[in-house]
DNA sequence: TCATTAACACGGG
DNA sequence: CCCGTGTTAATGA
């Protein structure tokens, strides 16, 4: 586990980690950050991978990416820069290791090394960028692209072609209704782009294009 | 036109 | 039997 941070930062950052930062580990399902709960701290995910949803003014979820390995929420820290209240929840989508930073001890980092501050503006973009390529697949694109890159998406992060998901649950994350979901995998599947099998489906290749 | 909601039958685990 | 799936009809945006 240390190791993975030991490529990432020199040796004196490691042991600063290792000492001001708390590990923890959640079981799969279990909520990491929920709404309207204070942000005190980022996060390092060391292992497995974090889903991160929001929800609409009636309470309709939806999810906008995952956390997987070595990535951080650098959206957290300034969360907890200004003492706001959480926008977003995030659950573990399987078991998850991570190192939580308190947010004072970031500011010290940020002035006393380079790396950490090179760490922090990177997260800062790829964390930008992967919530703005969710919003232009929410505002720009049909649901069979978004199902599509929903699909893809899953594969990478769990790393298998056969994603373990009812037509409901898939509903639910990218905030539709079930019959939709059950209509556009069947064309899918008649495109021969997966197969369909109950609570189960098989990627097939040429999917992703 | 396309999504949503409700309703129903089918069938696999 | 229970639940996921496939489909349709009515309604709404």
């Amino acid at each position: 586990m240390l190791s993975k941070l030991n490529q990432l930062f020199e040796p004196a950052l490691v042991n600063e980690l290792n000492t001001l930062g708390s590990f923890k580990n959640y079981k799969e399902g279990e909520v990491i950050m929920d709404y309207g709960k204070f942000m005190n701290a980022m996060p390092i995910i060391l292992s497995g991978n974090v889903r991160v949803m929001t929800q609409d003014e009636d309470g309709k979820e939806i999810l906008l990416y995952y956390l997987s390995s070595n990535e951080s929420c650098a959206m957290a820290y300034t969360c907890c820069m200004d003492a706001k209240q959480s926008e977003v929840k995030a659950v573990a989508e399987d078991e998850v290791n991570l190192v939580a930073i308190p947010q004072k001890i970031m500011d010290e980092w940020l002035c006393k090394y380079t790396t950490w501050r090179s760490y922090i503006m990177h997260s800062f973009t790829t964390r930008f960028n992967e919530l703005l390529n969710s919003f232009e697949s929410i505002a720009f694109k049909n649901l069979d692209d978004r199902l599509i890159k929903y699909l893809v998406d899953k594969q990478k992060i769990s790393g298998s072609a056969v994603i373990k998901a009812s037509h409901q649950q898939i509903a639910d994350d990218l905030a539709t209704s079930r019959v939709v979901i059950s209509r556009l995998l069947k064309h899918l599947e008649n495109e021969n782009k997966l197969i369909l099998y109950r609570n189960e489906i098989k990627l097939l290749k040429g999917i992703q294009t």
